[in-house]
DNA sequence: CGCACATTTTGAATCGATTCATGAAGGGAT
DNA sequence: ATCCCTTCATGAATCGATTCAAAATGTGCG
């Protein structure tokens, strides 16, 4: 190995190594002409610092991770955009931790993160089990901001979307439609936003006299809205409309019963969630709830900042979204 | 800041520091009573290691490094979902990397990368100004596998899909179809996986004596789908045929083709290329080239970590795919 | 009891960058 | 020539974990 090192650097240049760390770090304060004898010796070394140590001194990393729950969910990626220029201006470095639904996972990088000291955390946890873990950090001064969290009783900073009301404007754009008995897919149960979203549409239901049938799926993707309708085509009494999870769950589930030529909107009507790109460009375009993506992620990066900065006597702040309901053709048939 | 290091730990257990890092790295090294009060106090205390500083000692970290053109495209996200349990399993942190088509990102997070001394580097580089950095990376030994790159004159491990032939395959699905003017959409040019898929093309279009219009666009994307069309809409002679960069390009192609009324496949057909999970659940399903994603970032890990434990006596190797059609009904009219 | 040998534990050296008290050099004013 | 200031450069101390030669402790055997 012919690591360089900055000592070799301060040999090749004639001066210390102090010296060369002001190069590096506070140009102004070295004189014109040694700079620049220590910048050639920088290129013609081809030196190129080392992070671990300078992270080790400064005891944190510039390293902000973002902990999602699918980073093949178009949502996701989407809250990571808006939230990457905000931190990179701020001199951070964005990493992206895929936990895939699996408080298993979670924890494993969670584990990694806080060994690597992270500089903040912004993080959808995966359940409520993650809670424990969330504290530790916490706990070890680990400025963190939970994503697409209620604004429950955590003691943190949070950005949400208010996904009770997401499942009831839902459900009330199904029974405005005249359905009078709906599905609704989603899981694990677990996930607070499947929760959170159930319990909004059934709230609307219970008020409006729908019959709610609950299928629970084991993720939200492609494959959980497949074997629901594959579940639901056997039932007796079919639903007449769903409403899905997400947008990946209601696209799998279109597939589904396009294959078996069930007609949508005609025979089954479908709501999704979050309308990312591909609801508006599927098989039959496809109504959803819409969540502001990208603001949730550059919100969430500024409270982060904002603790960051103001240190410890710092005040939680809460921020909800409203989610918005756009209406396409897998809907749009009135019964 | 109230980090706890090793050396509190050793104390409150009463032991040296080389015995509290025995106790983490050999615990078989530590006699049975010692290492359990060493454990107490490890937990006691709330102990994490610092990251930080065992990487200075080892002078490498374990962070293998996926660079992509675009986390957003599932193809990407497929490749890394492929990589990552043989890194996991091997002891490495898997970072994904944006570079977003963009050589200056790309470069600031090759900078970064560099200097966080990383394990290894997955990379699929932006175009061929790339070339340069790479070599540096590589000149400083870091080991580092391209992907999804042909197997080009290059002194490094690659895994990739045979384009051209991916090209062809397309071109000349079209051209047995009928169609005798044909648009590639794509771009940049810069990028070589679009070069490749349009040369693969014209080439089966010069033999078939189809007519070939190219729409070279910003990036590959659902906007650039959607521009494309726009442009193409305008013109005199209408392509009766489109063959797209990839899916993302198709699928908004295929949702403004919709908007204007245009049916697909009777008045314009589509072929996409990656053959992503959405573009089964489209709105006209679509036809596209089909690439073994997850086991391109499988072989890729593989390679790296060939490379890794063989040390300097290595040779490259140069694993290259065949891509695969797949017709749906995107392309299903004969003219 | 003494010696050889196996098992544990120790603690100083090391990785590479940053920081900061200290000192050197140069300039201006008196 | 002297003193004061400013401007630059220095190099030792530091961050925290790992390593390894050496020491300490224990065991068995003749």
């Amino acid at each position: 190995m012919t690591t360089t090192s900055m000592k070799d650097v301060a040999r090749a240049a004639g001066v210390s190594v102090g010296t060369v760390s002001n190069v590096l770090n506070r140009p102004d304060a070295v004189a014109e002409e040694t700079r620049s004898r220590v910048q050639a010796a920088i290129a013609e070394l081809g030196y190129v610092r080392n992070d671990s140590a300078r992270q080790l001194r400064a005891g944190r990393s510039r390293t902000v991770a973002v902990v999602v729950l699918d980073v093949a969910n178009p949502f996701f990626t989407d809250v990571v955009r808006g939230a990457e220029p905000l931190i990179e201006s701020a001199g951070g470095v964005v990493t992206v931790c895929d936990s895939g639904e699996d408080v298993r996972r979670e924890r494993r990088h969670l584990e990694i993160l806080e060994e690597q000291r992270v500089l903040g955390l912004l993080i959808t946890p995966v359940d409520d089990t993650s809670a424990s873990w969330i504290e530790r950090l916490s706990g070890h001064d680990i400025p963190l901001v939970l994503v697409d969290r209620g604004a429950g009783r955590h003691p943190h900073c949070s950005v949400a979307v208010d996904d009770v009301h997401g499942g009831r404007l839902a459900a009330q754009h199904l029974a405005d439609r005249g359905h009078t008995r709906i599905a609704f897919v989603g899981g694990p149960a677990s996930i607070p936003q499947v929760a959170d979203r159930l319990a909004g549409c059934r709230e609307v239901c219970d008020e409006a006299g729908v019959a709610l049938e609950v299928f629970t799926t084991a993720g939200l993707n492609f494959a959980a809205g497949r074997e629901a309708v594959e579940q639901m085509l056997g039932l007796a009494e079919r639903p007449t409309a769903m409403f899905c999870a997400n947008d990946l769950v209601a696209l799998g589930a279109l597939q589904a019963l396009t294959m078996h030529g069930v007609k949508v909107p005609q025979e089954c009507a479908i709501i999704g969630y979050d309308d990312i790109d591909f609801a508006a460009a599927a098989a039959v375009p496809l109504s959803s709830i819409r969540q502001p993506r990208s603001q949730l992620g550059r919100t969430a990066a500024q409270l982060l900042f904002d603790e960051i900065g103001e240190g410890a006597g710092h005040t939680h702040r809460n921020v909800v979204f409203q989610p918005e309901l756009v209406a396409r053709a897998s809907t749009s048939q009135e019964l």
